[in-house]
DNA sequence: CCGATTTGACCACC
DNA sequence: GGTGGTCAAATCGG
């Protein structure tokens, strides 16, 4: 049915295909000069090669599973499929593909609650995709805690959530959340399954295809962790959580109003453009509190 | 009032 | 028995 596009995403889609495009022959140009330079003089002066190369494949990454994301969304057109495909070089530069829609839920035996008398089944299978963040991000989808706890492998709490449409919707989607790190503040998603719930994504995050804060979002896939290899929301722009709590946390309006102004500083320190006043992810209290601390901690 | 979060208890797995 | 994942009643908040 409806493999059309709205308009403005019809747009988005070949500007990012483009891009992607480009980025893909800069990366080859790179690549080749590289090899080139290497042959003809071992060990010479420090290049900047190596770190405009990392940021080429950042950048094809992005648009890789930009236009992934793109596609599992709206059914879109078998060019599109087909276009990022074609030359991906993704997968040699540790950008995880995005998995299909399909592919959702197809492991049943993730969370298999209680199946008649307080018989609990621990999921068993390997998460489908980690993202560490410096910031508490949003993915579009709405999340609900289950539960939290301290874990012996970290000094953080670790936060169990679920999709708010598993009951409504038999969405299997989970993701934990913990802190690993605490300065900077580094946080750890970790997402089972995928999302089989219809739509949930919020509309704050993709509207204005073409603002600097929506390129921003979309670029922020970070590299080295894949920022979606199976992209557990095949529809998701990031991974995100209603509340992405972190040690205690919760009262995600305080704390996402704090990140609003907290932006600025989480882009200049950690370099990761990411539109927080629009994603921010919201924290509960107890988060909030955290990030009051680096809020002080960088003069705010 | 209703949905989300908190938190202690329960349970599976190692 | 320890650890980690989940449940569910209590609580919170819009």
């Amino acid at each position: 049915m409806e493999n059309q596009l709205p308009n403005g995403k019809k747009a988005m889609e070949e500007e990012l295909i483009k891009g992607h495009g480009m980025a893909n022959q800069l990366l080859e140009v790179l690549v080749q000069d590289k090899l080139n330079t290497h042959l003809e003089e071992e060990g010479s002066s420090k290049s900047v090669l190596p770190f405009v190369e990392d940021l080429v494949r950042k950048v094809l990454c992005s648009f890789t599973n930009t236009l992934l994301i793109l596609n599992s969304n709206n059914d879109v057109s078998n060019e599109v499929a087909a276009s990022i495909t074609l030359r991906d070089v993704s997968s040699s530069i540790n950008c995880p593909k995005l998995q299909s829609v399909d592919e959702t839920c197809k492991s049943p035996n993730i969370l298999n609650p209680k199946s008649g008398s307080g018989c609990y089944k621990r999921k068993s299978i390997a998460p489908t995709w980690k993202k560490d963040s410096s910031i508490l991000i949003e993915d579009g989808y709405t999340w609900r805690k289950y539960g939290q706890k301290m874990t012996s492998q970290s000094k953080y709490l670790r936060s169990y959530y679920r999709c708010t449409h598993k009951n409504d919707q038999g969405c299997q989607a989970i993701k934990q959340v913990q802190r690993i790190q605490d300065n900077p503040p580094l946080y750890r998603t970790t997402y089972y399954s995928h999302h089989t719930c219809k739509s949930p994504m919020n509309p704050e995050i993709i509207v204005e295809p073409f603002s600097p804060s929506a390129s921003s979002i979309l670029l922020s896939f970070d590299n080295n962790l894949q920022s979606k290899q199976e992209n557990p929301f095949s529809s998701s722009i990031l991974a995100s959580t209603k509340h992405e709590p972190q040690e205690v946390i919760h009262n995600e309006h305080s704390a996402q109003n704090k990140l609003s102004t907290f932006e600025n500083l989480l882009f200049y320190d950690y370099d990761i453009p990411f539109d927080y006043s629009r994603n921010a992810t919201l924290l509960s209290s107890t988060e909030a509190v955290q990030f009051e601390n680096v809020y002080e901690q960088y003069g705010f």
